[in-house]
RNA sequence: GCGUCGGUGGCGGAGUGGUCAAUCGCACUUGACUGUAAAUCAAGCACCUACUGGUUACGCAGGUUCGAAUCCUGCCCGGCGCA
């Protein structure tokens, strides 16, 4: 009799009552994960500006990079040749990799629609007309999505079983399903056509995955349904009764479905089994409401990408350190001074780095705002271990939108 | 002193009779960013403004012309060459 054994362990240590959220640890051959947790974003095998070791020091339990840039540079194989990604990128505590299915809404309907993953407001906020000198670079069939390579032009399909024979060659602990994430401006009839394609392609996945044999290594199928609550209910009652060794839930939202959306998936996969939730993590909003939900793990690029951009976090809300006032302000950068950045680095410095250009500006940014959803998301589980998340919650919130 | 080239918005630098409040960089100001085509992108940047116009502007002062940053005269200032 074969017994197909997770990659995966999941441990629930704690409940919020009366709501899915739990904290817990996810074990994987790589080590633990104590949830629920941010991990951050190194796409190209590098969380940008920083070395890894600066990564670990600021409390980063994994990693998630892509398949699909992985693939186009420096190629899979090479990734593999060089003993996988932990060693190639010198990253040996767990990672996860991304299937590449995001890039087919970012590269396709995103780059002419010009939207985003996550939507405020309502539907004139963001319904508009395709951008006629942005042409689609991603085109989504049965068999997989065709990519023209946003380096070189050339032409990639990227299939469900393509996409799983990358992720085994980059080496993650755990890998995504191959799906479609779909757009906020897509209709009714198309979120419901290509909900059905990333279901058989989840299939396709499992099967394909299977087929290495690794025990060493899981697989998370992907819940979509965008913002239509039945198919939501519908994705995650499919997805959740293949067989993966944990979820995502991916899609598009809406800032004020977001906790419904999530709420009604979780209340269907199973509890047992880790959830990450892909590409959320930029509002602590975001995070309780992920969490209280019933979400273990969140990637997000915002504050890594926002960072260098020039906003950074802080407990009374984000500020563009690129204004005028901070170029005199002596104050230090962050409250949360529990690491080697914010202690002596003040809004004055960080002004100039920026206004000077210097590459330092990148990194130190960069750590102060890693540092700030990892350690707010730590926070979050040590609440929710001590009975107290909706205080923990209260407290923050109202601090950080200025509601005190 | 003579000759010559040149003086344009915070800076650099286009324009050389009308379509010029003046191309373009930079600087500056403010936004945006949610499974990273992102150390990126967008808007603004003389003054007033009901945003629709109006008022001053291209070293200074005159002049020619329907019309000048663009042509002429004088002056001031700078580079270079010759004394």
């Amino acid at each position: 009799m074969l017994v197909y054994m997770s990659a995966i362990d999941f441990k629930i240590q704690h409940k919020i009552e009366g709501k899915l959220g739990r904290a817990g640890t996810i074990t994987t051959a790589h080590g633990e994960i104590q949830t629920p947790a941010f991990i951050p974003v190194g796409t190209k095998a590098t969380i940008k500006a920083l070395l890894p070791e600066t990564v670990v020091s600021l409390g980063a339990q994994a990693e998630l990079s892509n398949t699909y840039h992985l693939y186009l540079q420096p190629g899979d194989e090479l990734v593999r040749d060089a003993g996988g990604l932990h060693k190639f990128m010198n990253w040996d505590k767990p990672i996860f990799t991304d299937s590449g299915g995001f890039q087919a809404f970012s590269l396709g309907s995103a780059l002419v629609q010009k939207v985003s993953k996550f939507q405020i407001g309502g539907e004139e906020n963001y319904r508009k007309s395709d951008d006629e000198k942005a042409p689609k670079k991603a085109t989504v069939s049965e068999e997989g999505v065709i990519f023209f390579s946003h380096i070189d032009g050339s032409k990639h399909l990227l299939s469900p079983e393509k996409s799983i024979e990358i992720q085994h060659n980059l080496g993650g602990d755990i890998i995504f399903a191959f799906d479609e994430c779909t757009s906020p401006n897509d209709s009714v009839e198309y979120l419901r056509e290509a909900m059905g394609r990333t279901h058989r392609w989840a299939e396709r996945s499992l099967t394909a995955h299977q087929s290495y044999n690794n025990v060493e290594v899981g697989l998370f199928g992907i819940v979509q349904g965008g913002n239509d609550f039945d198919m939501r209910k519908e994705s995650a009652e499919y997805i959740g009764g293949l067989g993966f060794d944990g979820f995502g839930i991916g899609g598009s939202f809406t800032k004020e479905d977001l906790n419904k959306a999530l709420f009604v998936v979780n209340e269907i996969l199973p509890e047992d089994k880790p959830r990450h939730l892909l590409g959320i993590g930029s509002e602590p909003v975001d995070f309780f409401i992920g969490v209280e939900n019933g979400c273990d793990t969140f990637d997000c690029v915002a504050p890594t990408r926002e960072a260098r951009n020039g906003t950074i976090y802080t407990l009374d809300g984000k500020i563009s350190i690129t204004n005028s006032k901070y170029i005199n302000d002596l104050t230090p950068l962050s409250e949360w001074c529990d690491f080697f950045a914010g202690i002596t680095y003040t809004r004055a410095y960080l002004s100039h780095l920026f206004r000077s250009k210097e590459i330092l500006a990148s990194t130190l940014a960069t750590i102060i705002n890693l540092r700030f959803v990892i350690k707010l998301v730590d926070d979050i589980r040590g609440s929710i271990l001590e009975d107290r998340f909706e205080e923990f919650k209260g407290e923050f919130l109202a601090r950080y939108y200025g509601k005190i």
